[in-house]
DNA sequence: AAACAAAATGTTAGCGGTAAAGACCAGAGA
DNA sequence: TCTCTGGTCTTTACCGCTAACATTTTGTTT
């Protein structure tokens, strides 16, 4: 900056106030400013910014996996609306482990962030210590917890799943299954199992619980516990997975074995994955509007920053109801 | 740090040596500064690290999409081993388009990466300028360039598309019809097309191609082509798709009409993503190794930033050999 | 116990921007 | 003519850490 004052004859105050679009520079100083930087292949340095002005421009987020379109959706959806607002997100993955979860919610905040976005509720100790020592906004996504750090954006995952027996239910169905990963990491399929059992009973169902490996459980572990389902002496009208991908896998085998579905056996899925609107049948899923829960995370994010946390945005629980899906998965035409 | 200097009883350089393991501090000390620091719930500024010791421990990437897998599993494999190493992944989205891709590049260098990994080999002078001058490693994946900014990890599209179509024309395939989308931003996809186009003139197979849209090109469009592929007046006895989400969806369109793969008409993808495996029949592909492209540029860069440009690892170009996955979409058992 | 090497710790001066406050100047109004 | 205003620009100090060098402490050798 120094060297592109001199050659335009002004101070580096001007010029750094040139590079920022709001502050007052005359506008004929400031084109020769931003021209005469061009030429000389000046780029900004924001890390010397960041540190006298006190702002990074970062939002951290940590999610359970990259290797998720629910997810990456989410990511994306936050991304959009942050970008627009000249944030720039500050990705890490947790592999669905709270001690790694911790581990990167540390290296995150030693880079200023100024706010931060995890996935899910639950966390050490000392993760929920730094995210509430951190004094900048927190929100936890894709859950609701029962004792939120900050602010929440997400569902019921226990309440989706329990409209899900629901509908199974009245469209026949007397004999569940659930398919899932065990419940270490991944707190939100464990919610969608209990709320699955809930509902179960509520009803009075025969159910029963098929427990895979540690997430992610994808299709071929989807295929594998339909082995499992399709062995076993007691017959079942209906499988509910995890998630679509598993559903999927769940769909494969049946079709491998001849088994009709929904005939035979009904089978549904959850988070609309692409996979569920073009398999066929068609997976009957649940829409947790994977992309809003970024975009509205985002939008929050950008009023909090803005208005601060006096500001009207500050709702503190943000609820995404999600949407029943119903296709030829489990409904016949 | 003076705080906890102060409270410690030593100086404010040893309590920032007790945070960068390799320096020399007594063990004693260390122990105590780390212990009272988390006492505190101080946190490691970075930022101010950053700034004086010229080093953010950032690697830059662009990556077309974070929905697509394949390059969810590059940044994957890049993340795993930067993280290793303590390096943290700056990501960004091109969305497919150059200009994009320009602002991001002079954005993300303004936070003063110590390396830059962009997908793909075309730019706008704007964005080669920028890279070349920002006196970094700079590695462009998935993609042979033919004038490359610097480093290289990929392959040729158009040659592992080549090995596609002569596997069909062993398989018994005379007439091939190739989906995908128009070249405008996804240079891959373009170069894939061009591939299959020279393949099939050398070996005087008979071909069409359908161009959809602008990319990403994913089930839904696989399934619309596939119409129109069945609807031509010309039969046609396999298709090539720019990836397995459109073949997919191509197979699904198939199998809705009644149409037998591999007999009636063969389908082959590109990318081995889950779905190959699991679709019935299971799909041919091409596996590009997605999360290698990723590592080995993890490795590449983590090499170079510990040796500097001199080291023994700094090979410009790094091959990494596309696998053919036959299966039961292109051959019947 | 002196002499020296190695390890541990301290001192000083920035890294490259910008917050805060003040100076300068042309044009408007008294 | 003088004051005042608002826009434009400058001066000064400092953000929180660490490179580079200086110094002290500890341990080892003869």
């Amino acid at each position: 900056m120094a060297d592109i004052a001199k050659a335009v004859g002004v101070s580096p105050m001007t010029v750094s106030r040139a590079f920022r679009r709001d502050t007052s520079v005359g506008e004929a100083t400031r084109r020769k400013i931003l021209q005469i930087a061009e030429e000389m292949g000046y780029v900004f340095d924001s890390t010397a910014s960041n540190l006298r002005s006190q702002r990074t421009g970062f939002v951290a987020i940590t999610i359970p996996s990259l290797n998720n379109s629910n997810f990456a959706d989410t990511v994306r959806g936050l991304n959009e609306v942050l970008q627009a607002a000249g944030l720039q997100v500050l990705l890490g993955y947790t592999n669905y482990d709270v001690d790694e979860e911790e581990r990167l919610i540390e290296q995150l905040l030693r880079r200023r962030p100024e706010a931060i976005v995890v996935t899910g509720g639950r966390h050490t100790d000392r993760a929920r210590r730094l995210l509430k020592g951190a004094g900048i906004p927190v929100v936890e996504t894709w859950d609701i917890p029962k004792s939120p750090v900050g602010y929440t954006v997400g569902f019921s995952n226990a309440d989706a799943m329990s409209r899900m027996v629901d509908h199974l239910q009245s469209a026949g169905a007397q004999r569940l299954a659930f398919i899932g990963g065990d419940d270490k990491g991944d707190t939100r399929g464990a919610d969608r199992r209990s709320g699955f059992v809930a509902a179960a009973e509520r009803l009075r169902l025969e159910y029963q619980l098929i427990s895979l490996g540690s997430p992610p459980i994808s299709m071929r572990e989807g295929a594998r516990a339909m082995v499992e389902v399709l062995d076993a002496k007691q017959p079942v009208d209906a499988v509910i997975c995890v998630s679509d991908l598993a559903a999927f896998g769940a769909l494969t085998e049946c079709q491998r074995r001849g088994v009709s579905v929904p005939d035979e056996v009904m089978i549904a899925g959850f988070g609309a994955y692409d996979i569920a609107e073009v398999a066929l049948p068609g997976l009957t899923t649940m829409d947790a509007h994977s992309m809003a829960i970024g975009s509205r995370t985002g939008e929050l994010l950008v009023a909090l920053l803005r208005d601060g946390t006096q500001g009207a945005a500050a709702k503190k629980v943000s609820h995404i109801e999600p949407t029943l899906r119903i296709s030829g998965s489990t409904v016949s035409r």
